[in-house]
DNA sequence: ATGCACAACCCAAGAAAGTC
DNA sequence: GACTTTCTTGGGTTGTGCAT
């Protein structure tokens, strides 16, 4: 990346489809690199022990503020970057109107070029519920980026005892006209049953629902990043080259988003259940199968297959399925047989419950 | 006093899967 | 095939930090 090809991208021309491969697969990833540099990390870290809520209202709400804190430093790193390579044409602002988007590409005269918006996610959140409610007549299609960084917390390089800070997993792009295209043809689609005589909808400024003829402005649930789309929904827009990567490229993102919860929660509880142990991963594209496995106990994202099976190959004592939210199903082997033996509602309680249960021993 | 954005959680109801 | 259980979907709600 150097920067001619970075002003050539940033010049408001481009077009779209390249526009948005090019943040994804060159531009994002230099940022995502120097973001997990343990100096930027260290910025925003928890240190020797410090502790964040666990009750999930409060624990949402430093989410929130850490989705705040990534948001600020992408283009905080951003600026950086245009330094080191002198390049004075361009430059990253900070929208402050509560308005979209939440960062905008201005040209050294202040005209403003390509523009984005920024999600976080966190990997291991039960519920990933950002939204993406933007309506199209705010939405410039030639320019616009929703940006969607996955995040999680990880411990630091040792020098700080106990230190704890965010990393940055993913940064993935979207043309956030055509993501709002997917998302309206969706919706607009799926309406509630409940709507009586009306329909569903927008006004001026925002969706409406409408629940036995009586119309209401729409509750957040518009736009949901997670249940914005399905694969293979029989849809009406125009299948553009666009469209057609927008949707893959989301199927993708929603697909591993899940994935790297899954992996997240599996590396920090597995190893304390089998000391010692290596976590090996296994995963199989056909069933849709993916297993993080140490010693006799597994953690699972299980589509489809035989789980009695799969424990009596592998010789597993213990095996655990968790949903898309993490909600887990725990499985013993007992007497010959797959036994299911508990529900877990929460990933911080799964740990617990399997060492509470006593479930290592016979 | 009112309202908004943010990212997330709660939970009822419907859909799918399992059991008899 | 009817009934039960489990899983998914999606409508609704939440507190903070601010602006109006």
């Amino acid at each position: 990346m150097n920067k001619s090809d970075i002003c050539a991208m940033l010049s408001g021309e481009v077009d779209p489809l390249i526009l948005v491969k090019w943040f994804q697969k060159v531009y994002f990833p230099e940022i995502v690199k120097r973001f997990n540099q343990e100096k930027i990390r260290g910025k925003m870290a928890l240190y020797s022990g410090e502790t964040i809520p666990t009750n999930e209202r409060n624990l949402s709400d430093v989410r929130t503020r850490m989705g705040l804190l990534i948001e600020f430093e992408l283009a905080a790193l951003s600026n950086n970057l245009f330094d080191e390579l002198e390049l004075d044409e361009y430059f990253w602002t900070y929208v402050t109107a509560n308005r979209f988007p939440d960062l905008e590409i201005r040209r050294r005269d202040g005209e403003r070029t390509v523009r984005i918006e920024v999600k976080c996610l966190q990997a291991t959140a039960e519920e990933k519920s950002a939204n993406f409610d933007t309506l199209r007549k705010d939405i410039d299609p030639n320019t616009d980026l929703l940006v969607v960084c996955l995040w999680e917390w990880e411990n630091g390089d040792g020098k700080q005892e106990g230190r704890r800070a965010p990393r940055l997993e993913k940064i993935y792009v979207f043309n956030a006209m055509a993501l709002a295209q997917l998302r309206d043809t969706y919706w607009l689609n799926t309406p509630p049953k409940n709507v009586g005589d009306g329909w569903q909808g927008y006004d001026l400024r925002d969706a409406i629902t409408c629940k036995e003829g009586v119309y209401s402005k729409e509750q957040h649930n518009y736009g949901k990043l997670m249940r914005l789309w399905t694969k293979d929904f029989p849809y009406l827009p125009k299948k553009t080259l666009l469209l057609s990567h927008t949707e893959a490229t989301y199927l993708a993102f929603r697909k591993e988003v899940v994935e790297v919860g899954l992996r997240t929660i599996a590396l920090a509880q597995l190893p304390c259940l089998s000391p010692g142990e290596e976590v090996r991963r296994l995963k199989d594209p056909t069933l849709g199968n993916v297993v993080y496995m140490c010693g006799p106990v597994a953690y699972a994202q299980w589509e489809s297959g035989e789980i009695e099976e799969f424990m009596k190959i592998h010789a597993l004592r213990v095996f655990a399925r968790l949903s898309s939210k993490y909600h887990t199903t725990i499985f013993v082997w007992k007497e010959g047989k797959a036994q299911k033996v508990s529900d877990v509602k929460k990933p911080k309680s799964l740990l617990e419950q399997i060492m509470v249960l006593n479930l290592l021993d016979d």
